[in-house]
Formats: C-alpha cells, sequence, structure tokens
DNA sequence: TGTACATCAGTGAACGCGCGTTCACTGATGTAC
DNA sequence: TGTACATCAGTGAACGCGCGTTCACTGATGTAC
C-alpha cells in the first residue's frame, strides 16, 4: 500500500491517491466532530479554538493548517448539517400520497433524520437564534429556502393548486415551524426516552393534521386586493 | 431632600427613605439594564462578568455587592423579562371577542409589547435554545406555562369547549409556536423597517386565522382510544 | 530503482491579553446615645 | 442637636489561568531525475 504512489510514473502522482492530503483530510474531520460534541451542550460562541485541538487531539498551531479562524470551522459546520437536511428531505419526497400519508411518514422520516444526525441537529437549533450572527444568518437563509420548497411541493396537491404563491409560503412556514418546535422538542426531551418523544411526535402529528384540515376551508383575504369582494 | 431622614426620628430609620439602599438598587439596575443591553447582540454565555461591570460603570468586585456569579444575573433577567410578558398578556385577556376580533388585536399587542420591551424579548429568544443549560430550562418552563394559560383561555370558545384537555394543549402549543417564530422574524428584521415587518405581521395573522378555521372540522383520533372506531 | 531536494501537516514554546476572584481599603451613610 | 462608632457599596491592585496567534522547527511524504 505503501508503494501505490510508485505504480504509475506520472509526472503529478498526487492526482493518484495521496497519503498526505487524505491523512489532512482525517485531521480537519476530527476538528468538525471534536467541535460538533463539544456543541451538544455548548453554544459555538463559547467554544475556544484550543478546546476543539484537544478534543481533536492536534496542536493549537495546527488549527491553522484547516481554518484561517474559528467563524470558517463554524460555516463548515452549517454546510454539512445542512447537506445531511437536504438528503432527508429527497427522502422524504420519495413517496408522495395523501395529506394523512405524508404526515405521519415526514414526521418519521423527520425523527429518525433527527436521531441519526442528533448532533448537526442539535447545532442548527441552537445556533438558528443565538450568538454568532453570521451562522445564525446562514442557518435561517437556509431554513427560509427550505420553506420555499415546501411551498412549491404543497402546489402539487389539489386544493392548494389554485393557492396565491403567498399563502403557499404562509403555509409552508407554518408547517416548517411546527417542524422545527418538534424537533427542539426531541433534542431537549430526556435522551432515549421512548414515551416522552411518543407524545411529542403524537402532538406534532394532530398540529399538522389540523394545519391541513382548514385548507379546502381557507379563502384569502387583505393582500391580493386593497379592496373586498364582499 | 438630603435631610429626608431626619424627618421621622426613628429607632429604625431604615425603614423610611434609605439612600444607601436606594443607591444600592439602581446600581443593581445599572447592572441589569446594562447586560440586557449588551445581550443584544450577544449570548450570554459569552458575556463576560468584567464586560457587565465596564457597562454598568462600576469596578469588577462590585459586582459581589449585588450578584453571586453572572448565572444569577442572568436568572434575574429571566425573571424581569418574563413579568413583562405576563404583563402584557394581562392586557391581551382584557377584551375578549370572536376569533377574528382576538387574533388582530393579540397580534397587535404582541408587536406593541415586543418594540417596547425590544431587549428583553430578545434576550429570551436567544437563550430559549441557546447556551446555559439553566437559563434555557428557565425560559422553556415559562413558554410551557403560557402555553398552558393560553389552552385554559381557549376553552372558553364555543367550538372548543368540548375539546379534551390533550387538544387544547396540543393548539395552544401550535399557537404558541407561531407566536414565538412572529416575534423571531420581527426581531430578526431589518429594525423599523415598516414594510418587512408589516409583512410578518401580515403572515401571522393569515397562520392564526388558518389554524382557527380548523376548529369545527376537528375530530381527534388515537389517544383516547388505542382502537379505532372506523 | 536510488538519491537528493521540496513540500507541508503538525509541534512546542512563547507572547500579550482579558478573564474571575480575593483582599485590604475608603469614605459616605446610618445608628446609638 | 452633636459626637463617636458601625455598616457596607464600591475601589484598585494583585493572583493565576486559558485564550488566540506567531514562530522556527521536525520529520514523514512527494517529486525530479
Amino acid at each position: 500500500m505503501a508503494a501505490r504512489a510508485h505504480v504509475h510514473r506520472r509526472r503529478h502522482a498526487a492526482l493518484s491517491a495521496d497519503a498526505r492530503s487524505e491523512r489532512k483530510q482525517r485531521t480537519r474531520e476530527a476538528l468538525l466532530d471534536g467541535a460538533l460534541r463539544l456543541l451538544d451542550e455548548r453554544a459555538f460562541g463559547s467554544l475556544s479554538l484550543r478546546e476543539v485541538t484537544r478534543e481533536a487531539g492536534i496542536s493549537p498551531a495546527a488549527f491553522y493548517r484547516h481554518f484561517a479562524d474559528m467563524d470558517e470551522l463554524g460555516f463548515a459546520l452549517v454546510d454539512e448539517s445542512f447537506r445531511r437536511l437536504r438528503q432527508m428531505l429527497r427522502s422524504a419526497r420519495e413517496d408522495p400520497r395523501n395529506y394523512e400519508g405524508v404526515i405521519r411518514t415526514s414526521i418519521a422520516i423527520l425523527v429518525r433524520h433527527v436521531h441519526e444526525n442528533r448532533l448537526h441537529f442539535s447545532f442548527i437549533a441552537r445556533e438558528r437564534s443565538s450568538g454568532v450572527a453570521a451562522l445564525r444568518r446562514a442557518i435561517r437563509a437556509e431554513i427560509r429556502l427550505f420553506s420555499s420548497e415546501l411551498a412549491t411541493d404543497l402546489a402539487r396537491f389539489p386544493h392548494l393548486r389554485s393557492w396565491s404563491s403567498e399563502d403557499l409560503q404562509m403555509i409552508a412556514a407554518l408547517m416548517v415551524n411546527t417542524m422545527v418546535a418538534t424537533v427542539e422538542a426531541i433534542l431537549d426531551a430526556p435522551p432515549e426516552d421512548p414515551l416522552a418523544e411518543q407524545e411529542i411526535i403524537h402532538a406534532a402529528e394532530k398540529q399538522l393534521r389540523l394545519t391541513v384540515l382548514a385548507i379546502p376551508h381557507w379563502r384569502s383575504v387583505g393582500a391580493e386586493a386593497s379592496g373586498e369582494r364582499s
């Protein structure tokens, strides 16, 4: 395996498997994972560069081989976390059904992904409101994007086809609010307490069912026309 | 005014106006207000004792005449913030009307209080998710209490009289979610941009109208009976 | 393949800084008589 | 009212500590020939 680089004697052997850059990549991931582990119970703004390098098992100075400063590491965490979240959305969109089925399976997929990526969701949930302004803005922008995509998806359902884009955004935002609150509740619940979690899930399903129940009865007023049509 | 303490020559003149304890009270408020000012853009967990005393204009050591540590100051801020929030709820409950009227006036009262107590709401919104676990728990408990009280209030409305307590909690939580998200959006919007804020308010009203629209059509399932009634 | 040189991820010591906390103190205010 | 003593909010210096950042370095890996 050490001889691997000699197999093809090219001008730039670095194009093939490069032990050095592989190791570098692994250290970078150790920094990101270490930070994420510490962030399960702490805010990013109170995390020190030295703590992260300590957790990752390298010296403080080596940090600068990977990131210019802590903020840059923070952005990398946001990117990674939302990559996982988008991947979740892809699974969720794979089997569209009627309202009822969508709600149950969407919540189930959401809950599964929260457990599989607990630290990433915990990081996003915490930094969404907190501390570092740049991180907060990046996260809010991603969530707004998510909400817009949901609005587009919703437009395919029977009653919603004729809705204005503004009203679709409004109901998508309402559903995203519910999902964000549900994720926060799950992360906040005593870990691995199946009863508490089941109650949270049950309430979330009811809230979404209640929301979609209103759809056939909705008639928008106020924004589209300044006058009213009695 | 300096002679005030001499007017009544009592055994314990301290019972009347006490210049010393008045001054102490004023310094305590300077600490709380200074901290709150700094917390408009920062997380509590990243706030130092020295910064707070600097902002309040006293020496670091004097801090300990008022609080044992920064956490104690944090709890005092939570208390003060929720005192203002409860005061808001009292105004909101003063004139109960039909659904529509309640929504418009409730949102208006909420928005007014957010502007009048911007720093307190900003503090609560940020620390609700962030950093210091003890503060987070205190804030979540207050919001849960708020949600329960809303459930009690809702029980007085026509269609909701017969609802189970669980379903009332569910819809109250949904409405609180919407209000929390609305407050966050207002605090996040460019300050004093009346157009952006009007859009946020408009969306919030729609979301609440949509929610109450579902009420007459709701039929709870799943929790009360383990079997289903087809 | 073997050798001589280049690259560069990671080290360890050093720096100046702001931190929380302690301590003996000061001086204005309060109390007893 | 006047005096002598007690209280106590606030001071300023000092402490040890962890921080972010810099620097010259080491030694394994990569490259050229």
